[in-house]
RNA sequence: GCGGAAGUAGCUCAUUUGGUAGAGCGAAAGCCUUCCAAGCUUUAGGUGGCGGGUUCGAGCCCCGUCUUCCGCUCCA
């Protein structure tokens, strides 16, 4: 069922110069898509917006452009390398990966749980008398699974540090690891799978270093901390908001441009001092939630994710979902960030990155709370719920995107009504006088019904039509997409009245 | 990456057992029209994902490959 509107939705993404699959003459590239001539509009106007509301409505946010590449340490620092490098492995028979590392940590807890059942065996055994510690301490079954599952971490630890996957892979068979749902020991080798991009810096080969591709943009704004801490004469609270490409190599890239191995994201942290951040974290989850709900997308479409298990960074994390055709999936992360990252770059630089607090006279490393919100996934957001098949009272059918319309790519359409009579003469001039504030399109192609559709198609909020009664008095009709309602007002107001539809609902 | 399904025009699809491709919508040019798709004329657009094999002959059968879609571990 959704499925179907989902497939309706990307074909429509597709046929309407929304989206294309990237280097499409080429059978494409999986999980790459273009954006065309309506969808670039669209997706830089949710940029623009979000622009807007986090950086030119605050005062103390500012905004910059940070480079996609980076020094490599700035990935180490930040825990990419380590975390985004998973040991996997296959078992052949339940068909199911694993990562290897954490299969072993799986074996280890299990002998320590044994090593507990033994205690609680004797402490039932000797009653009172039991001495646990000595027990402990002592009984050659406990020490005999402790040691079993001590030596299989510190293994693991070392071939880990090694990169010695063959070895890992014979470390999982000589401790007769099975796989939980087959029960078989038949497993692939164990791979590497690095979800950062590389590339070579440097015009010779040799010589030449290796760094990566940004997997998050935030990166980019804390190594900035300092420069724009003292060139900004910022004051803590404040925050650094920037929007950029990232690029992540996903082992599985679906759901057309939900999950992107390029995808943009649109990110804001916000620097406070410790203690104060639980607070901040609470008002930007507010705000940001309001963000949302004021393009006009009902709230219902909207939920909150809690983390239970937080990110190596975090100390507190929520997620909005949203409602796509496919289920409730993350939009955006508020997540409080902790010092972490300020603090890890400060040991790997070995510069300062705090901040001078003149009320305390004190220096502190700031707390970050940071939003994250992914630009291609709000488009998906706002293009699948904008998309619509009506079903008219006459029996036909109107496809139609309710896009909000200070987002839509073409604002105002002109149509003469008919081809003659010097009316397209007055639609032209309306459409100059129009063009300087708006993205605006002209047609007087076909009848003046299809082309109502043509523009609901891609969204277009308002048509304005010039027949002969504009002739007359120099008035226009235009036409709400929604509400397919008309009303008369003249020629020289319409900037202004298209000036006040398209502003954002407040909330 | 593994398993399953599928790739024919911009989109949705047809072509019944192999005989060298069609429709609807869409697009373009024009005609007709004073306000909500489907009026008329004309036109463009496909090396049937790509490569190989079987065959007198392959969109259809076989193999390989690429891509997409649906499930699994990662995530904005």
């Amino acid at each position: 069922m959704s499925d179907d509107i989902f497939k309706k939705i990307i074909s429509h993404a597709k046929e309407y110069g929304f989206i294309f699959p990237s280097s499409e003459i080429y059978d494409g590239l999986s999980a790459v898509y273009d954006y065309g001539q309506y969808g670039s509009e669209l997706k830089n106007n949710i940029r623009k917006y979000w622009w807007k509301s986090m950086v030119q409505m605050h005062s103390n946010i500012v905004g910059i452009d940070a480079a996609i590449f980076m020094h490599p340490t700035t990935w180490k620092a930040s825990g990419h390398v380590d975390a985004f490098n998973d040991p996997l492995i296959d078992n052949k028979d339940s068909k199911k990966r694993y990562r290897a590392d954490v299969l072993i940590e799986d074996y280890a807890e299990k002998q320590f749980e044994k090593a507990e059942k033994e205690i609680e065996k004797a402490k039932k055994r000797f009653g009172d008398t039991f001495d646990e510690a000595l027990f402990r301490s002592t009984n050659p079954r406990v020490l005999e699974y402790r040691q079993k599952g001590e030596d299989a971490t510190a293994k693991m630890a070392a071939l880990l540090d090694a990169n010695d996957l063959d070895g890992l892979k014979k470390h999982i068979e000589d401790l007769e690891i099975v796989c939980p749902i087959s029960g078989s020991r038949n497993w692939t080798d164990v791979r590497q799978f690095n979800l950062m991009f590389d590339t070579k810096i440097g015009s010779v080969s040799e010589g030449a270093e290796t760094i990566y591709l940004r997997p998050e943009t935030a990166q980019g704004i804390f190594v900035n901390f300092m420069n724009v801490y003292k060139t900004g004469r910022m004051k803590i609270p404040f925050g650094i908001a920037q929007t950029g490409k990232a690029f992540r190599n996903e082992i599985v890239a679906r759901q057309f441009i939900f999950r992107m191995r390029e995808f943009e994201q649109m990110e804001m942290q916000f620097f406070v001092r410790p203690g104060d951040e639980m607070k901040w974290y609470e008002s930007w989850r507010e705000e940001r939630m309001k963000w949302h709900l004021a393009m006009g997308i009902p709230a219902e479409k909207y939920r909150w994710h809690k983390h239970e298990k937080l990110a190596h960074y975090a100390n507190a994390a929520a997620d909005i979902e949203f409602d796509f055709p496919f289920g409730f999936k993350e939009l955006e992360g508020i997540h409080s960030r902790t010092d972490f990252d300020l603090t890890a770059h400060q040991t790997h630089s070995g510069k300062k990155l705090q901040y001078f607090d003149p009320e305390t006279n004190e220096s502190y490393v700031p707390y970050v709370v940071e939003t994250s919100i992914g630009l291609d996934r709000t488009f998906l957001a706002v293009f699948s719920h904008a998309f619509e098949e009506q079903t008219l009272e006459d029996g036909s059918v109107r496809t139609v995107l309710k896009i909000p319309p200070f987002l839509a790519p073409i604002k105002v359409a002109v149509l003469p009504l008919v081809k003659k009579d010097g009316i397209p003469e007055v639609a032209n001039k309306i459409l100059d006088d129009l063009r300087e504030d708006y993205m605006v399109q002209y047609d007087e192609k076909d009848a003046i019904g299809r082309r109502y559709r043509r523009q609901d198609a891609i969204g277009t909020p308002f048509c304005i039509t010039i027949d002969y009664e504009t002739l007359e008095n120099n008035t226009v009709t235009i036409r709400h997409r929604d509400s397919m309602e008309q009303r008369r007002i003249p020629a020289a107001e319409l900037s202004a009245y298209i000036a006040s539809e398209l502003k954002p609902k407040k909330t």
